[in-house]
RNA sequence: GCCCCUGUAGCUCAGCAGGAUAGAGCAACGGUUUCCUAAACCGUAGGUCGUGGGUUCGAGUCCCGCCAGGGGUACCA
């Protein structure tokens, strides 16, 4: 509904032709709904923007009332207005609607849609989500923690606001990091020890080989000669790996369930290795390639000109083959992109959820799509628009002592991070209420301590770097999903604690009963929180197009702050009224919907009680 | 050297394409539980929006310089 407003108040507001449109919220205070600022028509126009207020207003409120050639019109697009006036307020024009009515089509689209509230239409556009896409030589850490939480968020973000939505995830189960993996077992690996415990034991031959390394740079040569005969498919190489890998993927995959993520695909490097071959022939074929000292590489135009003593700034070229022959992890990502866009066709977007470190290879891989597409590279596939890849980049973890460092042991590995976070959930369960059986604490715990994680990384914008701290990784009070979960459960409660009598007309309500529900909620609470309502689905709107999941969060803090001031401020129960108990009740109801649904696009589950 | 990102209250962060008095949480201090779970609510205190210029009727927001922190910079992924 509330676009619709937005869409009526844009539509007057292209009067003011000759500058960019802006509609902007009222300020703190008023009861008006939107103000539109005149400042710059008023200043190309050479007039006093006060006095424009006042015209604009004036002509505005003619048009909407009938007395204006444009009425009709106007009738026509917005047959079901809710604008009262305009009002020109110190070269603002402020729209004031008619609340009742405005409550009223609010109610009724949470009414209409239920469960699909917040949703938009299909667009026939498909994004391709990359995200998670481990090196699975090695255990998850916190790290990887970022790609998956967001991109999954993404993903359920943007299937609400319509786009079809494939998810990849990419695994990283090839390249020299397994070379030297297999040349470490070689060395120091023990059968019976990758038996029982394999990540463990690849963890510590990886750490050792890196050790190893620092005395002895020759071993570096040993692990990318050990690659190359994986890659040559030396059947014993090819046994280990097969081992190594199996083990790691069992692991990732359990730990990756506990977060609640499901992969639509799960793609493997290693399967991209003989297209990636294939791939650089043809690149070259086609001139978008090129030999260099060995190497092949993609090249890049400069940047810009420069300053003439010296060369123009030109970004580092792609090498996508070593100059020993083999390819590399660009190689394989550009030919799996090749994939993407002809399987998923007609793609709309590529998008990568991965750490700002990248934003260099991104943008090669930007170019080197773009030069692809530019020479007719894509035959099966329509590419129309360039710049069809988009970097969703985020900041760094990093731990309180620096970097994080699998090979230096400066780590905190996934899953004890989820452990502690449902045991702390747990304590806390048992202090707030300790009359909860033990295996509903458990479960509930679950929920709200993985909750808290996932919140503590989506709440904030994606760009920022992230100094890892438990207390606020596992922060449960304040802006934090138990709040939000608390706010949530509460709405569950009170419906729960409703006379069937009362419940079984909230579920018959139809559409005449709308307007006495509205006339009902009369407090400030109570229209508050229904306003907020009706911003649902720009919230959505906005985290989709700014591929932005805190926007959401956000949103939904705001929305369990006004439903916690309600909550205590106005009775729903003993309501003084059959009437008024019925239209919070579905306050209460439209809003537990909204809160749970908007946890789950990210990615968090809200339990029964708490 | 060059490129990218970040800098808002003691701490952690919002602030959407510049708009009417800069907002939260945590921490501090004070208050609220015979009443739908106090993981809550209310109040007090706390800000030269890194810094210096510029554009504008108007700048936390845009442009330039500088400072600080982080990241990247051809055969790792």
């Amino acid at each position: 509904m509330l676009d619709e407003l937005y869409w009526e108040v844009h539509h007057l507001v292209l009067d003011l032709a000759d500058t960019r449109n802006e509609i902007r919220s009222a300020p703190r205070g008023s009861d008006a709904i939107y103000a539109v600022p005149c400042f710059l028509h008023a200043k190309i126009q050479g007039e006093n923007p006060v006095k424009s207020a006042e015209e604009f207003a004036e002509r505005w409120n003619k048009i909407i009332h009938g007395d204006d050639p444009l009425s009709q019109t106007h009738q026509r697009w917005f047959p079901n207005s809710v604008i009262q006036r305009f009002e020109a307020s110190r070269g603002y024009v402020n729209v004031f609607v008619d609340q009742k009515a405005l409550h009223t089509r609010i109610l009724k689209d949470l009414l209409d849609y239920g469960e699909e509230y917040g949703h938009y239409p299909k667009l026939n556009k498909t994004m391709v989500v990359d995200y998670c896409s481990p090196n699975i030589a090695k255990p998850l850490s916190v790290g990887h923690l970022r790609s998956t939480i967001i991109g999954q968020a993404l993903i359920n973000i943007l299937r609400a606001a319509g786009y079809r939505v494939v998810g990849i995830n990419f695994m990283g189960d090839w390249g020299t990091q397994f070379g030297k993996l297999l040349y470490a077992f070689e060395q120091w690996g023990n059968e019976k020890k990758l038996e029982d415990e394999p990540i463990q034991h690849l963890l510590e031959l990886y750490v050792r080989f890196h050790k190893e390394a620092k005395e002895n740079p020759a071993l570096e040569d040993e692990g990318r000669a050990a690659f190359k005969r994986l890659q040559q498919g030396g059947e014993k190489e090819r046994a280990l790996w097969q081992r190594f890998r199996e083990s790691s993927l069992e692991a990732f995959e359990k730990t990756v369930a506990r977060l609640g993520v499901k992969f639509d695909h799960n793609w493997f490097e290693s399967e991209f290795e003989e297209r990636a071959r294939e791939l650089v022939d043809e690149l070259l074929a086609k001139g978008i390639a090129e030999e260099s000292e060995g190497a092949i590489i993609i090249r890049f135009k400069p940047l810009w000109p420069g300053k003439p003593p010296e060369p123009p700034p030109t970004q580092s070229p792609l090498v996508i083959r070593k100059s020993d022959g083999t390819t590399l992890y660009p190689t394989r990502d550009l030919a799996s992109a090749v994939e993407r866009i002809e399987r998923f066709q007609p793609v709309h977007r590529l998008l990568y959820a991965v750490a700002s470190e990248q934003t260099l290879y991104f943008s090669q891989l930007w170019n080197a799509l773009e030069e692809m597409r530019k020479k007719g590279f894509f035959k099966h596939a329509k590419i129309n628009q360039p710049g069809i890849l988009e970097h969703v980049r985020f900041g760094m973890v990093s731990l309180p002592t620096g970097k994080i460092s699998t090979r230096e042991g400066r780590i905190v590995y996934l899953d004890e991070l989820l452990d502690e976070a449902e045991r702390r959930a747990q304590e806390i369960i048992k202090e707030k209420n300790p009359d909860m059986p033990k295996d509903a604490r458990a479960q509930v715990a679950r929920k709200v301590g993985i909750g808290a994680v996932i919140y503590a990384d989506l709440s904030q914008d994606r760009i920022k770097d992230i100094t890892f701290e438990w207390s606020k990784m596992l922060s449960f009070d304040g802006n934090s999903a138990p709040y939000l979960q608390y706010a949530a459960v509460r709405c569950a409660k009170i419906l729960e604690k409703a006379k069937s009598e009362d419940r079984e007309r909230l579920d018959t309500l139809n559409e005449q009963d709308i307007p006495a529900l509205a006339e009902e909620l009369k407090e400030p609470e109570s229209v508050k929180l229904l306003m907020h309502l009706g911003r649902f689905p720009q919230a959505i709107a906005e985290a989709a197009e700014r591929y932005a999941p805190h926007v959401l969060a956000s949103y939904l803090y705001d929305l369990a702050v006004l439903l916690s001031r309600f909550y205590t401020q106005v009775p729903v129960l003993k309501a003084e009224t059959d009437a008024a108990r019925l239209a919070r009740l579905e306050l209460v109801e439209a809003t537990g919907r909204v809160l749970r649904k908007g946890l789950a696009l990210l990615g968090i589950e809200t339990p029964e009680e708490m």
